[in-house]
Formats: C-alpha cells, structure tokens, sequence
DNA sequence: ATGATGAGTCAGCAC
DNA sequence: GTGCTGACTCATCAT
C-alpha cells in the first residue's frame, strides 16, 4: 500500500533512456500523486499526449484547485520533453558540425594532394621547356638558315613559345628512355 | 522584518548576469535562511570559496544539523559553479569548432584556388609542348642532318623529351606576341 | 497554449 | 571532497 503523501515529483529515478515519448516511459514513474486521496488515473504519458480537448473530458469533476494541479503537471511533464528535445538537438548540431569539420579536412588532404601532383608535373613540363629553351637557343646562334629548312612551321613562333616567361626551375635531370 | 521561513533557495529572483562568481553575487540571494533564528553570518560567495580549513573554523559550536545544512549549502553554491562553467565549456567548444571550420574553408577555397591557377599553367605548358612537339617532328621529317648543325646539344635526347607522355591537350591557339 | 532555452538543483560518476 | 555532466524544474521569451 502506497504510504507517500506529498510528493510532487522530482527526479524520481531516471533510468537514463532517452523517453522518446511513447507510451511506455511509465516504467517507473507511478510511486507519485496522492494515493490515500483520488487515484490520478492518468498517467504521465497520457497526460502529456493528451490533447487539449481529450484534458477537458478529464477534467470533468474536478475541483478547480485540482485542475489547476493537473494542469501543472501537464505543463510540466511537456516541459521535461522540451528539455530532453533540447538536449538532444545540442548534442546533434555539435555531431554535425564535427562531421562537418571532418569532411573538410578531407577536401583539404585531397586538394593538398591534388595540388602536389600537379606541382610536380609543371616541375617537368618546366625542366623540358627549359632543355627546349636550351635546344631553341643554340638552333638560333647556329643561324636562322638551318630553320629555314622546315618550312612546314612559323618557326619565329615556335622560338617566342620557348622564350616566353618561365618561373626559374632548377635544371632537372632528365629520365632516359 | 523578515518573515520568511523554510525557504530552501531556489531561483531566487536572477538577473540574467553571468554571476562570474565575485563577491556582488549576494546582491539578490540575500532573503533566505531562517531570519528569526541564527544569522547566516556567511554569505554564499563567502561560503562557496572558503577552503576545508576555513570552513571548519566557521563550523565550531554549531550542531551536528547545522553543521550538515551548512555543509549541504556549500556543495550547492559549488553545484551552481560547476554548472556554470559547464555551459561556458560547451560554448566555448561550439565556438571553437565553428572557428575550425571556417578556417578549414577557407584553407580549402585557397587550395581550390592554387589548383585552378596551376591547372592553368599546365594547360599553357602542355599546349607549347605540344606545338614544340609538333616542330620537333618536322625538324625530324626534315632529315637528320638538320639537327647535326648544333653539334652542343644531344639532339636525341631533345627529340625524346618533346615525344616524352602527355596528357592529350585540345591544340589549343597560340597567343600571338 | 506550446515550444525553446538559460540557469539552478540533484544524482551519480570519476578522481 | 571536488568537479563535471545528464536530466529535471522553473522562469522567461517568442509564437
């Protein structure tokens, strides 16, 4: 038999679930309300799904002082689901930003990476237009005459290409095949 | 004339200041414990910082149950502390990460940035190889013997680099200059 | 009325 | 005992 008299609720025990709001959350949650006075005949779980209308159908005989006290629990039984809501909203804005974070230094180890070939491939495109640069030159000092003999290209041109601005790689040395 | 009672503490009023734990906090807190009994004589910021020595000092020739309500106070304000750097902590870690964040975007926009220029220069060089190439083969066409008037260079090895393995670019126009 | 959130309180864990 | 944190309650604000 029930001996509790006054209490309101307060922590009761809280086993750590995360009470999505079913209707089974009452585990533990009936060692409450007056028991030598009305039985509360709702539950927490009803109360706080209950609709407005669906309240007033209960609420039918009820000292106002009662309503009054059921209404309080309502609120605060919804109350306790809003700080739960709150809760878990925090702890999921706070995973995606880290998975967020996560993606990005991805991006930046793949464009990193990215960058890096590419690096290396201009590092030899510019050690071969400068041995280009080399070969150009000395076809030049050796006299226009010789260029002459292909015919096929603007040979003025192709020298231009070769002179035009290199950022100064250091002679690379060339594979063999 | 203070009339209160059993008033435990709670809420009190709250101005919504961050209560950084100085001594200005008592502004407010200061109508509760029993007044028509023994005077508090310790404030909360008072109570809250003293160390275990001092406290007991404050303790001597209280009773047991003072001594426990006392001790009880104590670990509250404590509580309330603890609370409070708590929330400052995850502020500061949201913030902290957001900051991360921005700076891994920007990182990544730089790099994105990087990569479209040298993507750029690859594209330019691999287009004056390719026409270098293409002058290369006509020098070949053209006869072995061309190439003998610059006697400096080792010819071959120019001729390999032009054909060495590329990535097909469009033939792509010159820039006249 | 409903929902959200800052602050305070308590339980319970870890040290 | 001290510090931290999840969950609850309350005050308060916005809708």
């Amino acid at each position: 038999m029930c001996v509790f008299t006054g209490i309101t609720s307060k922590k009761q025990n809280k086993t750590k679930v995360t009470m999505t709001s079913d209707s089974r959350a009452s585990k533990a949650l009936q060692i409450k309300r007056e028991c030598g006075e009305n039985v509360p005949v709702l539950s927490d779980s009803e109360l706080m799904s209950l609709s407005v209308r669906e309240l007033n159908l209960h609420l039918r005989g009820l000292s106002r002082d009662e309503i009054q006290k059921l209404k309080q629990r309502r609120r605060t039984l919804k109350n306790r689901g809003y700080a739960a809501s709150c809760r878990v909203k925090r702890v999921s804005q706070r995973e995606a930003l880290e998975q967020q974070k996560k993606e990005l230094q991805r991006e930046v180890e793949r464009l990193g990476a990215e960058n890096a070939g590419m690096r290396r491939e201009l590092e030899g495109l510019g050690a071969r237009l400068a041995a280009l640069q080399r070969f150009a030159r000395s076809l030049e000092s050796a006299g226009g005459g010789i260029l002459a003999t292909a015919p096929r290209l603007n040979t003025a041109s192709v020298i231009t290409i070769v002179k035009s601005p290199q950022q100064s790689h250091g002679p690379r040395e060339q594979e063999a095949s």
